[in-house]
DNA sequence: GTGGAATTTGAAACCGCTTTCAAATTAGCC
DNA sequence: GGCTAATTTGAAAGCGGTTTCAAATTCCAC
């Protein structure tokens, strides 16, 4: 409860003025351009200054500021990260290995949201223009062909999950199809014959893939393809559920399903657990993605493991080697199927 | 392959360059400091000229550079938000609210991740510091007070899940200790005698709030705190398999466990699940945070809701009355408790 | 010691916007 | 219509760095 003695004026919530350039310039007695030149490298000084800089710099604690730097400079190193919801455990790993990607080249990354909506997304990417990004990595995008390659004129892209032409487009391919495919056979392989496929969002460029390799699959073990075996979701638990319920109400007959991401194979194993039903002894069940928590539930979840991390990784380093001037060499590893507990061979 | 017929040079890979509000000025017949002020609404204008300048910017599709605003304005319009994993469930809950609440006021949030550790925490924030935020939210942090009272001299901080006293510090008060009570009371209002814990990681501020709550709960019922009940985990649901492995090995007795948050509580779940035991047949679980996923797990958690996405909207709110200049008034609505199908009454 | 090349430095312009200050315009009133 | 007060505008000075260009030093060989 005691008060400062405050004989100089309290200065409520005052800033402390930041530190500048020029004053770092002063007290080491040099001129501003020579402290610039040390703090980026960008010509050689005498020994002297540099450490009698240095030494002005960490007395006043300077900081440069990135704003003028940007100003100055035309690049904010800084690199925007568009997603569409940055709470799913889907685009939380990929966010966090673009993160650390970005930050050991000393970008930093902007992180904003699209929510699966193109008004939203437009706004967003405008948001990141504004602030003079050096690049847009999309690690999904909901925006037509055209406006992408508009907008590559503008700034350099990454892309992942879809495939775009254009001279500073660079997409990441991480095509779903052969990992769909990959999952079917593999329950196709275990004897079932009869197996359900809880597919994402109608429209949805990656959904289709995963469908298309479910489809395939099929088509290679000469089974048909049987439309009421399947169901659309919407990527997320609570649609994986209902989907499920719908499945199991249109008494559709099945002993394996395919989900078109690990969420909804979530909610579908609750859907038939609530009906009494066990997975994986009466049913079957394969997800895609491979979430970290895929090895926590109960059982722990086989699905297709995409690496998520790598992705992030790699689209981080693509975007880094882009906007150095540099052509990106992208390579990506195959994906897998992560066997554990929740399927089980027929018979 | 073929090549662009390119007769006047190709500028592979030019950007567009951008239009500037000088441009904006000449196009509409008025001077920069009127489509300033157009564009910010710092002073009247007459009717005719904010039409023509809004045409102007329309045709040219003018973008304001964030960068010279800064500069020239001294505030960046965006907030620092540190985290300690971008990629956990829990974080990308806040995060999501924290976006959302910013955006209305067209601010804008700068992620980092501290990954637990106070370098890093350290070098995140003087990122942001560099980056000239206008404000920093730290959901959590590692930093010891006086760092953070430092700090806060140079931009005003708001704080959770901890109480550090500050001119520019606001602390969203997110008291765990009576959630975890909450819990453990309920654990022994519904007949359980033995009751474990999997605590959070040890000097960990909030970890230690939650193992109080529930020792406060066990005295009130006179119960004898057990020391071999009382494990400590890490929060993450690796953690809480091994937790509860190290329990089950000791030969503990208990017949519910109060894990501190939901993610542990999954590892818990998987552990009794792989020696035969069921939840809640068996063991009663309750965990602590309420995630998205708590809702689909077998059996769906009973758990500790604190409405994350509420804390992080209050966050948000905060930040801007903040650096608006207005007193912050902050209630966060009360932790309840979700009861769902991992607790069952004992006998 | 000297000339010329190579290296190191500083002055000053500039990046695109905000804001102050004073001039120009308009409005209001007798 | 003329004078003052209120309103609207533009010129210009920053904001804090980077970068160009030319001047000042240093280096080296002869």
């Amino acid at each position: 409860m005691r008060r400062a003695d405050a004989e100089q004026p309290a200065q409520s919530g005052a800033e402390e003025s930041a530190v500048t350039l020029e004053m770092v310039a002063r007290e080491a007695g040099v001129s501003p351009s020579t402290v610039s030149r040390i703090l980026n490298g960008t010509a050689r000084v005498r020994d002297t200054k540099v450490r009698a800089v240095r030494a002005a710099i960490a007395k006043l604690q300077f900081m440069p500021n990135n704003a003028a730097r940007t100003l100055a400079g035309g690049r904010s190193m800084s690199i925007g990260v568009v997603t569409q919801a940055i709470d799913s455990p889907f685009y939380g790993e990929a966010l966090a290995a673009i993160e650390k990607g970005l930050l050991r080249s000393n970008y930093s990354a902007l992180f904003v949201s699209g929510h699966w909506r193109e008004s939203d997304e437009r706004k967003c990417i405008d948001h990141l223009v504004s602030r003079r990004v050096d690049g847009i990595i999309l690690v999904t995008s909901c925006l037509p062909d055209a406006e992408l390659q508009r907008l590559s004129r503008t700034v350099p892209l990454i892309l992942t999950g879809r495939q775009v032409e254009g001279e500073r487009i660079q997409c990441l391919d991480a095509d779903s199809t052969p990992g769909a495919r990959l999952a079917t056979d593999y329950l196709i392989g275990q004897g079932h014959k009869r197996i359900a496929c809880i597919g994402g969002p109608v429209n949805h460029p990656d959904a289709e893939q995963r469908l298309d390799g479910y489809k395939a699959a099929l088509s290679a073990a000469r089974f048909s393809y049987a439309k009421q075996l399947v169901v659309a979701g919407d990527y997320s638990d609570a649609g994986g559920y209902a989907a499920m319920n719908r499945l199991l109400d249109a008494g559709a007959q099945f002993t394996a399903v395919f989900a078109a991401n690990d969420q909804m194979a979530y909610g579908a194993m609750l859907a038939l657990h609530r009906r009494g039903l066990v997975v994986p002894r009466d049913v079957s069940v394969v997800g895609f993605d491979d979430l970290p928590t895929s090895s926590f539930t109960i059982p722990p979840l086989t699905t297709v493991h995409r690496g998520i991390a790598e992705i992030g990784d790699s689209a981080a380093e693509a975007m880094i080697e882009l906007v150095e001037g540099r052509a990106p060499r992208v390579r990506l590893g195959a994906t897998t199927l992560a066997v554990r507990e929740s399927t089980r061979p027929l018979r």
